[in-house]
RNA sequence: GGUGCCAUCGCCAAGUGGUAAGGCCGCAGCCUGCAAAGCUGCUAUCCCCAGUUCAAAUCUGGGUGGCACCUCCA
């Protein structure tokens, strides 16, 4: 197994720190708004990247956290007049049902902040007790950047003066400009706890640092996780404060592997909150059946941007259509998990720092093969059952092909079209018994006309939505 | 301005020194009552220039053009 470690930047064996076993922190999302098309890609590439990890045959860890404590959060709740855990519970919920649409299994771990507080008030303490942070008159605590000599030594960014981190959290009593709040006291009384430190609430960057420690670092290991990940953006600043905490805080460092999903763009342009152009999930799973979603947001390697737009999705979609063609072209036949080569040669090649693009080649050519075979006279009993294999495995390994062939294909028609064209192929049926061709025709083009395609097969007339 | 990434067929996209995967689209054909699906065949020398090498899309230098982060952000 090969991974991209996006701090030493380069590819890069992975060995566990402990024999067998993985773990793997990711930075889930702050539940203030509906999931974004980014959110799921994220979430998708680290999902996969578990199942990789799974099917090498490591016991894997997997933590995802939701940030519950949060300025944005404090803000929809004022804007909507309702409470903050109305709100977060809202959108936490809403989360989890998308990403089950989208196949994205649940994690083994799901820490919130606010059920931390106890690890954060112990990590904000130790930083204190060392002098790695300090408490401003104000009664905000900080990150003291000076102290850590190895600040910025995740991000390769070189130490200014005008950093930018300055203007947001720009308290005058900072001691350096780089230095970041790890409690802000709370100066309007919307969302308040009782600490140590007095009345407020922590800074998002080190909620991450102290659940990591709370719910899987291990203690006397060089490092706390294995890998660690998240979006390109998380680099810095967020990826960078927490490490510098867990390095001050504790006696390990964060994480061996850090690994960066790239961007997602819609029609080239970036997806930012300020543009206003957030294409969220919510929508694309009223139009999409989700695991065209998966496919489509997974087909391109996961640390290149993504730039979405419904043409690529199509021709995405039409790839994940001949996956379901091949399964129902197997439909009824007893399903079958025994080893092929094929299954080694996907695995291979997605243990190469999930290089998708290879597995979607080598499922390409192996549905081709089949399918040609399955074009000749004959039985074909041994390839069936590798071929069933074969589709197990995709399905267990990438989540391609997880659905009832038909119903996929009828995704999105509702009950009175789905009636109306079952009526038009029986009569359809019949003129073409009848040798009517001029009325089995004009019949199929009433069903075309329903945004449906037909195929005549041997074991009957089939429609798939177009 | 700082840091970093990228540039491969009409489109999407692998490939990091050994002579260009795969998909979509298109064209021709097989199959089909006709279609659809499936199958077969056809379609690139890798942004430009210079260099290193027996050998470069892959390395080096320069250029041009995109993009990201540097601010809450996946």
């Amino acid at each position: 197994m090969f991974i991209y470690d996006s701090v030493q930047k380069t590819k890069r064996e992975f060995t566990p720190l402990i024999e067998g076993k993985a773990s793997l922190y990711v930075c889930g999302p702050t539940v203030y708004d509906d999931a974004h098309l980014g959110h799921a890609k994220s979430a998708l590439v680290f999902d996969l990247l578990v199942r990789v990890l799974k099917a090498n045959g490591y016991d894997v860890t997997y933590a995802r956290n939701i940030t519950d404590i949060d300025d944005k959060i404090i803000k929809k709740a004022k804007e909507q007049n309702k409470t903050i855990k109305e709100i977060t519970d809202f959108y936490t919920d809403a989360y989890h049902a998308e990403m089950r649409q989208l196949g994205v299994s649940a994690p083994d771990i799901e820490p919130k902040a606010t059920e931390s507080l106890e690890a954060i008030y112990e990590l904000i303490q130790t930083l204190i007790d060392s002098k790695h942070a300090y408490a401003t008159a104000d009664g905000d605590v900080y990150f003291d950047t000076s102290s850590d000599k190895e600040y910025l030594s995740l991000s390769k960014r070189i130490q200014d003066e005008d950093d930018k981190q300055n203007r947001v959290e720009s308290s005058s009593l900072k001691k350096n400009g780089a230095d970041f709040a790890l409690w802000k006291s709370v100066k309007d009384g919307s969302l308040t706890f009782s600490s140590p430190f007095g009345e407020g609430r922590p800074g998002w960057h080190v909620e991450c640092s102290a659940m990591i420690e709370k719910h899987m670092a291990l203690p006397h290991a060089e490092f706390a996780v294995d890998i660690h990940g998240g979006g390109a953006d998380l680099l810095f600043p967020h990826h960078e404060n927490e490490a510098a905490q867990t390095r001050c805080g504790t006696n390990h460092a964060l994480a061996n592997y850090w690994m960066h999903n790239g961007f997602v763009n819609i029609d080239g342009e970036k997806m930012s909150k300020s543009l206003g152009n957030s294409f969220f999930l919510k929508d694309a799973l009223k139009v999409y059946d989700g695991e065209v979603l998966r496919f489509y947001l997974l087909s391109t390697h996961y640390k290149s941007n993504f730039n979405f737009n419904e043409e690529d999705l199509s021709a995405s979609k039409k790839r994940l259509d001949k996956i379901y063609r091949l399964k129902k072209r197997l439909f009824g036949l007893a399903e079958n998990d025994e080893p092929t080569p094929f299954q080694a040669h996907l695995l291979k090649a997605l243990s190469d720092d999930l290089n998708v693009s290879n597995a979607l080649a080598l499922i390409d050519e192996m549905i081709t093969k089949t399918n040609e075979t399955l074009d000749t006279p004959g039985k074909h009993k041994q390839l069936k059952k590798e071929a069933l294999s074969n589709l197990a495995y995709i399905k267990n390994l990438l989540g391609f092909g997880t659905k009832n062939a038909y119903e996929y294909f009828q995704f999105g028609v509702n009950e009175a079209v789905k009636t109306k064209i079952d009526l038009l192929i029986a009569q359809r049926d019949e003129a073409k018994k009848a040798k009517d061709f001029e009325a089995s025709d004009k019949l199929r083009d009433e069903i075309l006309a329903c945004g449906v395609s037909i195929m005549d097969t041997p074991q009957g007339t089939f429609w798939e939505r177009v």
